[in-house]
DNA sequence: CGCTGCTTTGAACAACTTCAACTTCTGTGG
DNA sequence: CCACAGAAGTTGAAGTTGTTCAAAGCAGCG
């Protein structure tokens, strides 16, 4: 359900080795032709998209067994870039060769439309995210979010390095950054979560769920 | 490259026969187990779902040609519910039937393939608008993107119809009612549309496109 | 040791929301 | 056909949330 890990790791092997990538390097950048789509197998990877005035809008952090690059079928081109958050590897799967295999091999057809309908729906709930959250259920769901994804992948789930800079969760959130780092000492004060730099160590993991859940009165949980 | 309407009426033919469905209507809900993809034939549909605190949030609006419960794929349930906004016709195709046609029909895995990947990629721009874009952006990018839809669709470009209430683009956009009722209001007595309740003149689509895309100082380009 | 870039914090400001009132439309029944 | 009730839309004024601007604090690194 989450990362089907074993069928990307069938793939893996059906087709490229992986591929090591480096801090800040470019896997594809907006405007490149696809070739190929990646699957993430080790660090995290941003893509973004620049607005018409120049900005950078972050479109997506995606961690090991996740599939990127999907949604430059379309058009042929990637509509937005690829850069590693810190030394990575991934293992590139050309796409024309995937769409034949998949033509042919039993379940792959199912599994790519399912991780496409996947994404499709987590977008669904950015939007939500992004429309009808305040700063305070914003951040909470993001690390939320982080936590969910670790836990899958059998690493911790209250306490994590976040790879990206205060700047980067801010543009995704669609705050200011003055706005997040304001809003992770509020945290910290709270009691709910201990920050050092990257390292976040979420002490309570059940408030920061109220939070992300909208906070609804903005104190109506207490106790229940 | 923006509708594939050669394939949906090939599609068409092969599955089911158009089925109608009154104003208000729902064709399926939040929850529902996926049964059929819809490709919407005549008419809008729009999608939502809820928030925690049972708020709705539209997701989208679908004009005839789009394909809607792709996202119910990889849980085969449907995360949100789809309500006609006016009277709708849409053609039914059951997923089980479509996918293993896919593998058979050259071409027609691709093509859902681009679909869904054509959503994804319009997702992401989505999510710009609603991290980056203020409330003139955000509605002068809704009028453009309808306007940009019907021409597609071989209707006017500069007059149309909202099927939608003032209510439900607010929600969609991310706005107070309040806010798009004024914002309507301005592009009015800027004279770059005329606003007959539901009827939509863009007497102005450049520098509607302007304001769409970001607009950038608010008076930078004047002239130029 | 002193850059340089990232993060934090404070205070003023702006954009949008909220609240409230009023108007216009729609549809229903007398 | 008109009257009326409820829904939808508009407008104004006050209020909030988050942004912007400015500056200081801190860590990494030559």
């Amino acid at each position: 359900m989450g990362v089907s890990e074993f069928d990307l790791d069938a793939l893996e092997s059906l087709i490229k080795p992986r591929r090591p990538v480096q801090r800040n390097e470019h896997l594809y950048r907006a405007g490149d032709r696809l070739t190929s789509i990646y699957a993430v197998r080790s660090g995290s990877i941003k893509t973004y998209s620049l607005t018409n005035d120049g900005r950078e809008q972050i479109t997506g952090f995606h961690l090991p067994g996740e599939l990127i690059g999907l949604d430059a079928i379309n058009d042929n081109a990637h509509p937005c870039s690829a850069k590693a958050l810190e030394t990575s590897s991934v293992c590139e799967m050309p796409f024309e060769q995937l769409e034949s295999l998949a033509m042919r091999i039993p379940g792959l057809q199912h599994q790519l439309f399912r991780i496409m309908s996947r994404e499709l729906k987590s977008d669904e709930q950015f939007m939500t995210l992004l429309g009808k959250k305040n700063a305070d259920e914003r951040l909470a769901s993001f690390l939320v979010g982080l936590s969910n994804r670790f836990k899958e992948r059998g690493y911790s789930a209250t306490e994590f390095n976040l790879s990206m800079s205060r700047n980067d969760i801010a543009n995704y959130l669609g705050l200011a950054v003055e706005t997040v780092s304001r809003l992770f000492s509020r945290l910290q004060s709270d009691g709910i979560i201990e920050v050092d730099r990257k390292l976040i160590n979420v002490t309570d993991l059940e408030q920061l769920h109220k939070i992300a859940g909208t906070s609804c009165d903005k104190a109506l949980n207490r106790t229940g």
